[in-house]
DNA sequence: CCCTGGCACTCTGTGCGTACGAGTGCCAGC
DNA sequence: GCTGGCACTCGTACGCACAGAGTGCCAGGG
């Protein structure tokens, strides 16, 4: 176990070199921060959190930096969430406040993490494998040409061509739709397949094979978006990343724009509660060097997506899980009122 | 006027430095082209291509590299467009034809564009304001709140949520539906407003603030969905730009996120034919040393809207054109199939 | 037992002078 | 109008020395 005063040096390195982005010695430590000790004891120290794997040095007689078991415990053990001002959480409010569409919400939320936390922000698609259905509409374009519209209780809309095997009348359509929307409205996405499952059955010999179309579309359509969908922005914040970063840069850049690269690191973060994910813990190899921040957001309390920022594992983390977790809060009020 | 050798000069030049990504000099063109004279002679064609702006030389004494008019030249009169390969565009079909709906047709083109070009792909949507209504539908989901959705002839569906000002029975409300669509199916987004005006007037005194508010609501629709959307993809790519490149990527980077940025960027494209934007010619500063090559493309004749790439003055021309105009050419395709 | 001051050692970054090589510009000759 | 030759310019690479920052270790004191 560590001395009380170890974690204190420990504390002051991550916050010195998160600051200046250059390696910190003992004796700017002690001189940036009231430790009570000269020099020398932080030397020791050093060599301490050193061997224990907090720090390392980039070369023989430099400073040292933190390693990424050094971040994990200073955002574990040493650091709070350093909560927003209210200037910056009514700012906050204020542009989320002005969306129209889920779509809007969601670039909104994009534009104002990255702009908190000056990094890449990525917020994931309500996701509609805990949705219900909120209606579904079919439409006749021509004879054997129908649209399907399949609208979510999170405001999402997808629709679909259908081509028919038969021409369908009107009155058929409409007594689809009906039954249809009779049984699955309100139903989560997950138990739509067995309670349509009966529904040709029901209908005269001739129009059988096109409800079982409409139906299998339905359901297709139903898994297709399921795969979740999410928006990423602030990418010019990767310029921030150093000055070695022509080669950290790239391999980030590329994981971006991976979907489901991106999705699956979301995934990975704890349901609820906040996610740190530092350097080589995640698990992409070309994010190996930056930290993630994700948390899940909801308009109820059941979180029904993450959204998160990606940096530098040199990154201010109170800051960056505050901004995160205020935001999340946000949108889910948000969410919960439309 | 220039001779013709000194063209070739100035076509070897930029081929080379394309290639190289290093300033050319006269010993290393003789040797890596055909041009039946000496370096000497080189050097004095190449003093005048420097003396008319053609070619510049970073610094004395050293190689030339070829200027924005240079490039301009180039592009214009010397240099033609690339046609892909077959393999090439039987990857492209088979690519784009597993496409679902319109904005996976858009997401598989940026893709597509991205990977064909190595530079970074921006593919505008449909535009709205030449499309025509395909359907409107109208949903009642609790007795003073509706549905609105908007199903356009390109495949985009838009919705908003209505708030009566009165509570609105069914059989209004299938009366508003199908007279809406008898009047607003198949015209265009601009003829909308004149064409509902009167709609109003025509029902009980009751409804008339709820029409009044529904039909508010779809002209806003129609006016925010003109607002173009587009996709970018292939930022990775940037890294691609050369050694300098932590300065120039930044404000292309920035650009890139701003959407209002691109769609003038490709606004200033020609609405017919191939635009090619060099350097400086782009309006946009953070743009001043990216070239733009956009084209229009379309279900019919006529252009809906427009895809391009985004990359360094440094490309190779012939191949990102025929490459840019390959896909545009197999995108309309598609369109028109759905 | 822990802290402190001192000291020797090890790096890196920087500035400087030199040598080299690539490339140009110009000129005289064909 | 083309060519070969030659002097000149610069940027880059290299070697070297030096200063500065930082460490590790040791002996002494509370």
């Amino acid at each position: 176990m560590l001395s009380e005063r170890r974690l204190e040096v420990l504390r002051a390195i991550v916050q010195d070199y998160v600051g200046t982005e250059e390696p910190v010695g003992s004796k700017a430590l002690t001189e940036r921060h009231k430790l009570g000790v000269s020099p020398a004891t932080v030397r020791n120290d050093m060599a301490v959190l050193e061997d224990e794997g907090f720090i390392a040095q980039p070369h023989t007689s430099a400073g040292r930096i933190p390693t990424d078991k050094g971040y994990r415990l200073f955002v574990d053990k040493l650091a709070g969430v350093k909560p927003l001002s209210s200037p910056e959480r009514r700012a906050i409010q204020n542009f989320l406040d002005g969306a129209v569409d889920l779509d809007d919400v969601v670039g909104r939320t994009v534009r104002l993490l990255a702009q908190l936390t000056r990094q890449v922000a990525v917020v994931q698609y309500p996701s509609l494998t805990r949705s219900t259905v909120r209606h579904v509409e079919l439409l006749s374009l021509a004879p054997a040409r129908l649209m399907l519209v399949l609208i979510t209780d999170t405001g999402r809309v997808e629709q679909r061509l259908v081509d028919c095997p038969a021409p369908f009348g009107e009155t058929s359509l409409a007594d689809l739709r009906a039954r249809l929307n009779s049984r699955v409205v309100g139903r989560r996405f997950a138990d739509v397949p067995q309670l349509v499952q009966d529904l040709p059955e029901s209908f005269e010999s001739e129009d059988r094979g096109t409800v079982s179309t409409v139906l299998s579309i339905l359901l297709e359509c139903l898994v297709e978006e399921t795969e979740e969908r999410l928006m990423i922005g602030g990418t010019s914040n990767l310029t921030r990343f150093g000055h070695d970063f022509p080669v950290m840069i790239r391999p980030v850049l590329e994981a971006l724009e991976e979907q489901v690269v991106l999705l699956k690191l979301l995934g990975e973060a704890k349901d609820s509660g906040m996610t740190v994910r530092i350097g080589h813990e995640n698990a992409h190899e070309g994010l190996n060097s930056t930290s993630v921040v994700a948390v899940g957001y909801g308009s109820g309390d059941e979180a029904v997506a993450k959204l998160g920022v990606v940096g530098p594992t040199r990154m201010d983390y109170p800051g960056t899980m505050g901004a995160v977790r205020a935001v999340a809060r946000y949108v889910g009020q948000i969410l919960a009122e439309s």
